[in-house]
DNA sequence: TTTGGCACTCGCGTGTTCAGAGTGCCAAGG
DNA sequence: CCTTGGCACTCTGAACACGCGAGTGCCAAA
């Protein structure tokens, strides 16, 4: 018998499914007989105990002492998102309230601010959103502006809006016809173009230039390929920290390392980072390979203007946390701002 | 003698210094026995017991139970900063860490993310900066790039490194030419000029334009005037809350409308608002008008990168925190941004 | 395979006790 | 008049005991 897999039976994940229900509820173990109160199993409470005895075996369910109910461990969590949950879609009002609320931004630094705080407070956790990645998005122009004499200010322009700009400090004075011929030269080339294939369309452009501009075409290029390849200047906005104090009940010791990885941009992005492309990812408790989260669990999905996902957006909360209602608002709001991007 | 107020002599002071240092220390109430202990009073409890009850009746300090040491009050801790306590001035090491921390920023999003983390560290607290505030600071270049027929972008670039974008639908297609043309006339007037003194000069603008173009010079101006007049676009960075874990030992109640208030960017400026413009404002437990923070103390500070203060940044901790050195690494940050921003 | 019964375990809340820290007051001394 | 040692008093917090009740596992019967 030793190794084997035991089937579990229909009823056994009608019983997992109510154990993680009411424990998400009410937060507390919960035991045979408060099962068969609240839900219609249609059972007695001795065989519920018969199905927890196994699920624990199994390792689904766990109890905290011996004379206390049972908490469904992260393994139980998982079989749970994986088979027994249905992503909640969101009511027809919420849909119009958070439609309504993105409605409002003005520009993509607003509309990543509602969006983040709208997820935070539709599902009371701590949401995090991702601006819409430089790699993935498309060069809409490049500017030059000549501040001093040989101080030029680049500045790049992307189709989802987001706006980057650098100081060049060029070797020598820089001329306005030069300056324009570049700018021309820079939005014929690369505009429309993925950001990452840029680099390669411009290569030859400094051998285009008379000899003495030379230098100063290949310090402006240089200084794009960094703008360009800056990939971890990918900014991350956060809101909704309050909500972590309805982490767990021994508080200090949960929340600090919480916070602390919060703080962590870089830490922020690896973990949106492990979103799955296509579909909704939920990393449960130890999944998540940061220290300070195995106690949280990550929601996560990418969104994007059109078809195809340009960043991603997400959920940390506890492992006892809604599942099905925190996906379906992210999905939800995942979507909208798919919308949003795609009008602007 | 009712409503007399008091003289305290130097030695009730020296007891309220004394008791005010222990408590930061060790965050327990003091008692009089442990206090002549500690430092050299050269007195007996007995007296330092007296000097007590006084300053409890003068409400400096109060005792949380009958049979517990004594607590400093709000009132306490204000004569502590204003009578009691020296800034304590960074060491040479620090000094020089601080600097050497700020010195690899790379542009004013780099300057502000360092300065924050740094001060967040250096204070083991939450650390607030805000972004150079456009009032104070002057045009240095305002840019106009054509997107689409009618569609133009404006950029408008400050001498602080700020740089803020805005899109602008024009009522119909845009000539290169007349685009140049008010590119020129808007750095002409505007270069230099504070933000605020902007819109009066370029009121006449649109008359020096053909009929024909007169609308599309309007919109652009109100677009323009719109963007220096967004005084609450000022942004603010934050870092440390992770430090909040040590604010108290009840904590949900404690740390939950401090988290909150922190995700409020009206609060927090309106916190760095109140910051007087000469020297180091502290505002001490309920002298701080909102609601969810009347349990901690805020330091701040102006910073400017000539002598002149153009934003603000301080630190948001326990009321029991350790005032002179928090204004000491204030002062330093405060002082070395500065610095930063007058050499960039 | 399900179910009722039953004995058992154990955490948690309550109540009690006790030691220690700290105080206020008073009377004596400088 | 201020300082000091002594003393009685107060109160908290830790330690301990205790009993309730929720919950379990097992078993025999249906």
């Amino acid at each position: 018998m030793a190794g084997e897999v035991r089937q579990l039976d229909d009823r056994k994940l009608a019983v997992l499914r109510a154990i993680v229900q009411d424990y998400v509820g009410t937060e507390e173990p919960v035991g045979s007989k408060a099962l068969v109160e609240r839900h219609n199993l249609g059972v007695s409470p001795a065989t519920v105990r018969n199905d927890m005895a196994a699920l624990e075996e199994e390792g689904y369910i766990h109890q905290p002492h011996t004379s206390a109910g049972r908490i469904p461990t992260d393994k139980g969590y998982r079989l749970f998102v994986d088979k027994l949950a249905e992503i909640k879609p969101m009511s027809a009002p919420e849909r119009r309230a958070i439609r309504h609320f993105l409605d409002g931004a003005v520009d993509l630094d607003d509309v990543v601010a509602r969006t983040v705080r709208l997820l935070a407070q539709l599902t009371r956790q701590v949401a995090v959103v991702q601006y819409p990645s430089l790699t993935r998005s498309t060069v809409r122009h490049i500017e030059l502006v000549a501040l001093a004499p040989a101080k030029v200010m680049l500045v790049l322009i992307t189709n989802t809006g987001r706006v980057e700009q650098r100081m060049v400090d060029c070797p020598g004075p820089v001329g306005e016809t030069v300056l324009a011929d570049l700018r021309t030269a820079l939005n014929t080339r690369a505009a429309g173009r993925r950001l990452p294939e840029v680099p390669g369309l411009l290569e030859e452009l400094p051998a285009a230039f008379d000899q003495a501009d030379r230098p100063t075409v290949s310090t402006v290029l240089a200084t794009l390929f960094e703008t360009l390849a800056e990939q971890n200047e990918e900014r991350i906005m956060l809101a909704g920290t309050a909500n972590l104090t309805r982490l767990g009940h021994d508080f200090p010791l949960t929340i600090q390392p919480v916070l602390e990885a919060l703080e962590e941009q870089v830490i922020l992005l690896r973990l949106l980072g492990e979103t799955n492309d296509a579909g909704m990812t939920v990393r449960i408790g130890r999944e998540n390979a940061y220290e300070g989260l195995i106690s949280t669990s990550v929601v996560s999905v990418g969104y994007g203007s059109g078809d195809e996902s340009v960043a991603k957006l997400g959920v940390i909360g506890p492992t006892r946390m809604d599942y099905p209602g925190t996906m379906g608002a992210v999905r939800a709001v995942a979507r909208y701002v798919g919308q949003i991007l795609a009008e602007s």
